[in-house]
DNA sequence: TATGAATGAGACTTCATTCAT
DNA sequence: AATGAATGAAGTCTCATTCAT
């Protein structure tokens, strides 16, 4: 990976996340990385090969976020670790979080599966805590982590913890 | 408002809502509807016209799914009524709301205005209730309300009403 | 069809018979048929719609050059007629001709179907006329075909008449 | 030359002659050769250069083709000689005479000098049988090669030796 | 009101060529 | 000799928009 494929990436991100990848033409991710046009397309093929190498990126990301939440020994650590993802976003990675929930909203490109882990190892928690119907309480959890990441990354100030604070309170945490 | 206009609003809002507002071209649109492309413009005077036309439709949409909450008698009506929300979307508004929702993550368009009279009414019934922070607490269950909402739009198979469930009790509902 | 789309059509006939097709770029075609470079995609699709819509012309040229011979009495006729055919290329048509002629050499393009009906009548005329071996016969005036019409496209001040001449005088025309 | 600078030229001798000059890139060359696309500048300092590098190695050729045909002892066996110089196309060089057989039609590297002494050769041959126009009946000899030639080029299994004989009886020989 | 021809800017992409290594 | 990163111009094609009818 030569130092002007990671400017275009750079750039390319920043620029997907901010204006979206339809409104973001290659001419302007090129000025942006400070490169000749076509050496988008040496690198990466189309413009659609750069957005897949951004979302190789997004799942390494993904995947290393989740690393630290299945290591937790009891139930309880593990919902807590869960309930907390969404304020572990560190700024390096807006953006790229940015692009993964925008693109969500684009059909082509939706893909849950990186999620599954997560899903299974709550609803154990939540099995082995006695709750009546951990799938749904799961869910449950999911759409609150889903509602407070994209809280965080609208309105970047962030949100007050006393919001995390309430809910673990709902969990006796 | 005559037919073709309002073929134009319905095949726009379509595409805008599937394909995304940048990746829907008004020769798209002017196809999906059956009519000349020029015709658009008469109307509505250029494609970010169109779009407007589109949100303010969706206004309207907004402010009468949340007329019936406000006029709940007592604070846990209020609540239960709110915390049904994203259940209550009909078929027929899937697309504006898809569209709403995608919306949010294109800088330029994005306004949280309308909303602000439900967190008012969620704040306060809260506080009628004796909740040590209502204003947390209001910011939980927006967040929930979004990852709910962000659910049905996405998987439209829909969700499981025992997710509600486990929450409403959350609330003593 | 309107005047530009016809304008298009004569300056691509024009350039792509003179440079070669892959050496013709459409912004040339436009400029030489005085209109925007975006008419060209809007009536023909794409530069090989273009070069298709040309052909298609081409097509109906090389039917209507052919339906004089078939029309002839008897044999002998025939085969002069037939012998004439690289004489009787009007300069009106001299780059459509050019244009198939180059393109035969372009794998993709390449279709001898036209040329069978000549093929069948001539050998038919051989035959009647008592010649050992037709098909080979027929095969022979074709290749001078070719290659009459070759040199008359190739060098367009003409071929001189005295070599039809000699020609006639092998067949006792 | 070295082995890479031939592989350059072997691949470009094949694609400019399957898909034209112009139609063949130099990266698509250098793909085909299995070389770096600088390769190809460092050797033949230009697309063009590398084409004339091509087409000086076809002059040799067509010089040595040629050569057998003037040493023939008599004006029949001389005529005999140029009548069967197509069938006398080796495989080794169909792509080679493909591509000058196609570049005529590009106008700029039309040179037909090399084809001279032929001409002069079977004009000689004719005016010593007795024929009446030697100059027409050498033309309609050319014409027959070229058409002859093209049908090889372009139907490869070849041409029937049956064509060749009824030639031949016309001029007996 | 409605069409569809027409445009010019800009989209994505490919090209021949150069240059540091 | 050889590579492959890099470029700028040019390629095909699409876009939002205008205008005559």
């Amino acid at each position: 990976m030569t130092e002007k494929q990671q400017r275009i990436l750079e750039a390319a991100l920043r620029l997907f996340a901010q204006e979206g990848y339809a409104a973001t033409s290659t001419s302007k991710v090129a000025k942006a990385a400070g490169v000749s046009e076509g050496l988008i397309f040496r690198h990466f093929q189309s413009k659609e090969g750069l957005l897949q190498a951004i979302l190789t990126q997004a799942h390494e990301m993904t995947r290393q976020a989740f690393a630290g939440v299945v290591l937790a020994s009891d139930p309880k650590e593990t919902i807590r670790k869960i309930l907390e993802l969404p304020y572990t976003i560190s700024e390096a990675h807006y953006e790229m979080w940015r692009l993964v929930y925008a693109l969500k909203w684009q059909t082509k490109q939706y893909d849950t599966s990186s999620y599954d882990p997560i899903r299974l190892v709550l609803q154990h928690a939540f099995a082995e805590l006695g709750y009546a119907d951990p799938a749904a309480e799961a869910e449950l959890v999911f759409m609150y982590l889903d509602g407070a990441a994209t809280a965080m990354l609208l309105h970047p100030p962030a949100q007050p913890a006393a919001v995390l604070e309430a809910l673990k309170k709902k969990y006796n945490l």
